[in-house]
DNA sequence: ACCGTACTACGATGCCTATCGTACGAGCCC
DNA sequence: GGGCTCGTACGATAGGCATCGTAGTACGGT
């Protein structure tokens, strides 16, 4: 039995969320105004609430994705967890629809329609 | 009458916008993600489309605010239009919701909010 | 013609950030 | 335990950007 260790180890594993009163809409809109964290939160948005960062394919390393999983994190827009040695990422839907109604819908609406216009133009 | 002189001196004072098609939600978003643009955008939404550079009372010098107005217009949020030594700017509005529709109302509803949620407590 | 007002252009500055590489820590499986 | 995979930390780098000040242009009024 490791209790105290246990515990200290997953205490230093749990990440560093803002409250739902700290998120800010213009540290949402910045965290989306990056093409690669956009499409993060689409594919979030679309696949489900249980991805690992692993699991996204991005045309940037290992180093540079972790720090926009951080951003978005940091942001507001997602929530970490570890699940063994994998990172599960999942929209903060509840708080930002409580916060700012409409808005992430309006924003995936957008994101959709533009990738459609551009990709089928 | 001068018309060749006052043309060409009209055709430079022209600014240049981005096209409908030309506008990008990333753009949009970065421009928005600025707590002094989003306040313009706040205020042309909230007091009509014929404001003035000069009308705009914000904390930051003349050249900055040049700075501001332009990222605006080059991202598509606004247009601007010389009139006299004015320069008048007035929302997008048909192009963007032309291009995402929706998300003007729910960009400025999720500002509305915020702001009333900090400024009252 | 002259002056004042509105806005711009340009250079400087300091901060932020997207990106990478390398080295490392944490948990799973054999 | 040994190795494997997932993700992190840290430093470096290069580019972007918000801000300023100063000097200048454009236009309208006197």
């Amino acid at each position: 039995m490791e209790p105290a260790a246990v515990t200290t180890a997953r205490a230093s594993r749990t990440l560093p969320h803002p409250a739902r009163d700290e998120i800010r809409l213009e540290g949402v809109l910045h965290a989306l105004s990056d093409p690669m964290r956009l499409q993060i939160v689409r594919e979030l948005a679309a696949d489900g609430d249980e991805l690992s960062c692993s699991q996204f394919v991005l045309p940037v390393t290992k180093s540079t994705t972790t720090h926009h999983f951080r951003v978005l994190r940091e942001s507001g827009v997602i929530r970490q967890i570890y699940r063994g040695t994998a990172k599960m990422n999942g929209l903060r839907r509840d708080d930002l629809d409580a916060l700012f109604p409409g808005l992430l819908d309006a924003l995936l609406g957008a994101a959709a329609r533009q990738s459609a216009r551009l990709g089928e133009g």
